[in-house]
DNA sequence: AAACGTCGGTGTAAATAATGAACCAACGAG
DNA sequence: CTCGTTGGTTCATTATTTACACCGACGTTT
């Protein structure tokens, strides 16, 4: 397997709660050699990706992947933009709502906001979002370029929850249904107790370069309120859509 | 020399104005083959650090790096504790004012807030800032942790400007001075016609772990006004090293 | 339209850099 | 004191990276 592919999933097991992680830890996590890893973990470090902390020798994320955010900040400012459009929606529908980008094999989240009560769904910041296994990915997947729905439908599927997706042509049958509607559904395919709906959004080709979505509790979960949320999240989407620089396809229709 | 941190080097080419680059061009600027450069920027994308520009193929930083940022930021809100600092700091000073941390061999600046009159500095963001000539690096290599600080006097000092320390003795006099001091200054050691102040900030080992500067118009120096800066930078500072959890060390004094 | 230069991308054989088992010293728990 | 852990180093083996040559496509210039 190629090298720097390898070093850079290394990051991938730093979590919001994993913070730091030591070397044999990490090796053992990723079931490559400790020398391998040290030398990985080294060469990142010279480039700000990852720092050791000096007190208990452990490492965590470096300040050099802040720098580089500002950079593409700066380039496209993404977080500005969905961030009010994020607060809005969390307001109207008062539950959850995050949005996300495509990032390598799945969706990167970029932005959370919960609303102001007790029960409410908690989204775990910068995780990475299954394309197969949320509202979210369904909701890019089905609109997204021919050739990247293919590569999904080409995986093997991950059974996460009972009620994930794991063949192909059931899955194929949820893209189908989403492209028809304009939105997807994900009724726990992913954490149980977790309902969640979702739309692209677009980018400047007219094809989903993300999505932005609402999650709900399973038990709230009712034919008005599925109504209400959707009511918001569609003109949401076209806003972010446009913040982002993007366009919305004239055959998108939001249809319940 | 190692694979991982070549690819990851690709990613010093993006800056504030250049935000997509093609493939040759990119093998150019980097000196390595194209088919390499190829294989990595694929490598890359797999994890969401870069992606290509489907119209013009041209690469571009990745959405995977915003979703990094987010969990750095979860684990230790680096962002959220600087940027009211530095409004504060950039309004009471009326001049640019921007924090840094290390990051690999060098300070990722990693917040800038300009103030509102015309003739001000500009500081790129996202810049990467060189230890020895300018204000933040002497401020952060003068308290940094020691073997840091051989480290830096023990590199090939690149003269970026004409009054750039290139000598290892010129440095170390400039370290010390700053050291005996507790703040830092460079006369457009970085670039022409820029003055600038900085102070370390702490890490919880009690060595500095990045910087707080005040970038002025050379033109605008003057005694009155220098410790009108240090006036405001100096609590701003100490604020900011406890909002990261840092400790200033006992013997840290600011004397004019 | 032909010739040229560029682009992104591919395949290959050669050589370099990655690999991992064995080994250290240091630390903490029992 | 012993055991098990930690982070880190070494070095022969080997598998991965490397760079040259090549390809078709696109745009200019002649």
């Amino acid at each position: 397997m190629r090298t720097v592919e390898k070093a850079l999933k290394l990051l991938d097991f730093f979590t919001d709660k994993v913070t730091e992680i030591g070397l044999s830890d990490l090796a053992r996590l990723s079931g490559i050699d400790k020398a391998t890893v040290l030398r990985m973990l080294q060469d990142m470090a010279e480039s700000g990706f990852v720092e050791q902390n000096p007190e208990n020798k452990r490492w965590r994320l470096g300040a050099g992947i802040l720098r580089l955010a500002r950079l593409r900040e700066a380039a496209q400012p993404v977080t500005r933009v969905l961030t009010p459009i994020l607060e809005r929606l969390a307001g109207e529908t008062g539950e959850t709502a995050h949005a996300s980008l495509l990032s390598g094999r799945d969706l990167a989240n970029i932005g959370v906001i919960e609303p102001a009560r007790a029960n409410r769904v908690y989204i775990e910041p910068g995780l990475a979002l299954p394309l197969h296994a949320t509202a979210s990915g369904l909701a890019f997947t089905a609109f997204a370029r021919p050739e990247q729905r293919d590569r999904v439908l080409g995986r093997k599927l991950s059974a996460i929850t009972g009620t994930t997706p794991v063949t192909r042509d059931s899955l194929a049958a949820m893209l189908a249904r989403t492209a028809e509607r304009g939105f997807a559904v994900a009724d726990q395919t992913y954490e149980a107790e977790v309902y969640g709906l979702a739309v692209p959004l677009f980018g400047p080709d007219g094809f989903a370069c993300g999505a932005l979505a609402v999650a709900t509790p399973a038990s709230r979960v009712s034919e008005p309120h599925e109504r209400g949320i959707l009511a918001a999240l569609a003109p949401a989407a076209a806003e972010a859509t446009r913040g982002l620089g993007g366009r919305v396809p004239a055959h998108h229709r939001i249809t319940y």
